[in-house]
DNA sequence: ATGCCGTATGATATACGA
């Protein structure tokens, strides 16, 4: 029998993972008990809490992940994508004319672009006019939203993720009624939240294959006794992409079993798969 | 919506998370 010739290299779905791991260097556990579970391609990291040099390199070389940008400061924030698959480009912007790492972004194959964001959490109170943090996250939106109302064209392939730290449908909160004056959940914020995904039409992901109706979360507090049994969680973590992009959608995912690492993340991982982009 | 927990840092208290 001659040799089965390889056929013609079908090209594999991309598997993209979003995590806010709270510090990067007590994650080494979680991210290899993640990537056993999901080999993602890429990995989207939020609040890394790492200077560039003190980022474990080590450990995502070990892992595959040999293309990276990694955007850290001491102690608050910072940003990572690290990557089995090249990538071409290195974005990164600075957002209300504050350099606190709070984006990084890449041209992967077929001209994706994707784009990682933490987006500032707020503050407590929800009134800018007290609240320079509340402030300064609206004012963080709304910039993402023109930057995307700018760019918006029919055939854009883009990809955004991160922590956006807004749970904008009712059932992205344990109560809506009782988080309705909660940062993460205002109807200010709700408002902002769908203005930004309205400018270049984004579609969430993850709604896209669970209905509106059913509870989703990929954030439960630190200060519960028992996060589990108490369930008060939030949908803060989003993977959200162009209509260009919405007939790949082929698979949505969030680990809630990360939140049981030890230590663990207050948020676990949101995984979403998207079938090859033709061209 | 109070939990009162977890992370970070010229740390032994304080800022921040949301």
């Amino acid at each position: 029998m001659p040799k089965a010739k390889p056929g013609p290299a079908s090209p594999a779905p991309w598997r993209v993972l979003t995590w806010n791991v709270n510090s990067i260097r007590l994650r080494g556990e979680g991210v290899k008990d993640v990537v056993g579970r999901y080999s993602p391609d890429v990995i989207c990291l939020q609040e890394t809490k790492v200077t560039d040099d003190l980022f474990p390199h080590e450990l995502f070389d070990t892992l595959g992940y040999t293309h990276r940008v990694i955007r850290g400061q001491p102690g608050y924030n910072g940003v990572a994508i690290a990557s089995r698959i090249p990538f071409s480009a290195d974005h990164r912007r600075v957002f209300c004319s504050k350099d606190d790492c709070r984006h990084i972004g890449v041209t992967l194959p077929g001209g994706v672009e994707l784009h990682n964001f933490y987006i500032p959490a707020g503050g407590d109170i929800p009134d800018r006019t007290v609240n320079d943090k509340f402030g300064h996250k609206l004012d963080f939106v709304a910039e993402m939203t023109d930057w995307f109302a700018e760019r918006r064209q029919r055939d854009n392939r883009i990809v955004i993720v991160g922590d956006f730290n807004i749970a904008p449908l009712e059932n992205d909160v344990w109560s809506h009624k009782q988080l309705l004056k909660i940062v993460s959940h205002t109807p200010i914020e709700l408002e902002a939240i769908e203005k930004m995904r309205a400018a270049h039409d984004f579609v969430d992901g993850v709604r896209h294959f669970v209905p509106a109706d059913q509870k989703l979360y990929s954030w439960w507090s630190y200060r519960n006794r028992d996060w589990k049994a108490s369930d008060r969680g939030r949908r803060l973590d989003h993977v959200w992409v162009t209509p260009a992009l919405q007939d790949r959608l082929m698979a949505a995912e969030i680990y809630k079993p990360a939140r049981d690492h030890s230590p663990p993340s207050d948020h676990v991982p949101v995984v979403v798969t998207l079938a090859p982009v033709v061209e």
